[in-house]
DNA sequence: TGGTAAATCCCATAAAGATGGGATGGTGGC
DNA sequence: GCCACCATCCCATCTTTATGGGATTTACCA
C-alpha cells in the first residue's frame, strides 16, 4: 500500500547536523522533508505556509527560541507531531518544551537509526524520550500527582460545606443542598476557619486549594 | 575498579518471565539479584528486610498491587531506584506507578538487552520509559504546566484585586494596600465577576485558580 | 477625531457573611 | 462512665459584600 508520505519540517541551525538529518530522513522512502530551515524566522514561515505531519526542531536558534516555534506549531497545526532534538537537556528546557507541546525529546547524541525510529514512534502516537531527560518529566508528574498529604484535617461534613462555598453558594444555598438548617452552616464555617487559620470564605477556598483539599475541575 | 555490585530485588509472578529475568540479569558480572519473588507478600518482605539498589516489579500480582509495593519501597528505602516491567500500559497504571515513585517503566515486550541497559540507565539517574507509555506522562506534564491559556482576560489591576481577595483581605484592606479609594475596589470586583462569570469572592477565587490565573504558593 | 477600554471615584441599599454566645444528641476511645 | 469530637440547631449584632446606578481621566486605536 502506498500511504501518503510522512511530511517533515526540520529546523536546525547547525549546518552539518541539519544536512546529516536531511540525508538520514531522506533515505526513508516514505519520508519527505518539505522544509529544512536554519533559523527561527524561516522555520516559522514554513510552519505558517505549509502543512506537515512532523516538526523536528532544535531549541537554540540564532534568531529566536525553539519554544516559540513549538507554540506556533501547536497553534497553527494542532495535528502536527513535534519532536525536539537538542543539546539542551536541562530541566527547564525539557519541561518547557514538553509543556509547550513537544511529544518527543531526543538529546543530540542520538544515532541516525534512533532518529528514524523515533519519528516512526512519534507518528504512531508514542513518545520517544531520551532516558536522560525523562527523569525530569517524571519528577514533574511525581510532584503534581502527589498531594496525599493534608487529608483528615477537615471532617467530611466540613468538606461538603467547603465545596459549597468554593462554588459560590450562600449559606442558605448550602444548607438547602445538604438538607440542614441554615443556622448549622455558620457553625461548620467557624470550624473550617479555625482549622485553616483563615477568616473569610475566599481565603478558605484559596487555602484549601493550596493544601490540595479541593480538587480542581 | 571493583565497585559494589548492583543489588536487585525482583518481583514478578509469571514464572517463565521471572526466571528469564533472573538469568538475563545474572549474566551481568556486577549485578546481583538478592531476591526474586512471585508474590506481593514475599516482595514486601524482601523490601523490608534487605537493602537493595534497584527494585524491579510487575504491577499485577496475585495477592496485592504493585503500586503498594512501590510505595512501600519509597518509604522503606528512599534511595532505591524502582522500575516497573508490566503488560499494563494504560494511562492510569502508568501515571499511578510513576507518581507512587517508579523512575522507569518498561512494557513487557522489551528485549533482554533493553532491560539490562535500562537498569544501568536507572542507576545512573536516567529514566528508561517505553515510548508507548511516555505519551501518557507527557500529557500529564502538558496539562499541568499549561495554564498559559487564559491570560489577558483580567487586567493587571484586576489581578491585584483578585490576589487580595484570595488572601482574604476586605475591600478596605485591598484599597489601602493598593492605595486607592475603597469605592474603587467594588468597581473592579464587578468587572472581575462579569469576566469570570461568577458572583461572589470565593467563587471568583476558585474559578481563578482553576483557570490558572492565580499561581499557588 | 471619535470610540473603546482601563482605572479611578462616589453613593445607596439590600443581602450575606463573620463572630460571639449557648445548647443537644451521638459516637468512639480511654 | 467520662471526655473529646462531630453534627446539629438557635439567636443576635456588626461588618462586609453584592449590585444598581452614574461620573471623570487617560490612553490607545482606527
Amino acid at each position: 500500500m502506498t500511504d501518503d508520505p510522512v511530511t517533515l519540517i526540520l529546523v536546525e541551525d547547525d549546518d552539518a547536523m541539519r544536512h546529516s538529518l536531511v540525508r538520514t530522513l531522506g533515505q526513508e522512502s516514505d519520508f519527505e522533508v518539505v522544509a529544512d530551515c536554519a533559523t527561527f524566522t524561516s522555520g516559522a514561515a514554513a510552519i505558517e505556509t505549509m502543512a506537515a505531519r512532523v516538526l523536528i526542531t532544535d531549541l537554540k536558534l540564532p534568531d529566536g527560541h525553539g519554544f516559540d516555534l513549538i507554540r506556533l506549531a501547536r497553534q497553527q497545526q494542532p495535528e502536527m507531531e513535534i519532536m525536539v532534538i537538542s543539546v539542551l537537556g536541562d530541566e527547564k528546557s525539557v519541561v518547557t518544551a514538553i509543556s509547550a507541546g513537544a511529544s518527543g525529546f531526543l538529546l543530540k547524541d542520538a544515532r541516525a537509526l534512533d532518529i528514524v525510529r523515533s519519528v516512526r514512534d512519534l507518528i504512531a502516537g508514542r513518545s520517544p524520550i531520551s532516558t536522560a531527560v525523562a527523569r525530569f518529566i517524571i519528577r514533574v508528574v511525581q510532584e503534581v500527582e502527589a498531594p496525599e498529604s493534608a487529608d483528615g484535617l477537615l471532617t467530611e461534613r466540613e468538606m461538603d460545606i467547603l465545596w459549597g462555598i468554593a462554588k459560590g453558594f450562600t449559606y442558605k444555598d448550602v444548607a438547602k443542598r445538604l438538607d440542614i438548617s441554615s443556622n448549622t452552616v455558620p457553625t461548620h464555617i467557624k470550624n473550617i476557619y479555625r482549622k485553616l487559620e483563615v477568616n473569610s470564605r475566599s481565603e478558605a477556598v484559596f487555602e484549601a486549594v493550596q493544601r490540595g483539599l479541593i480538587k480542581l475541575s
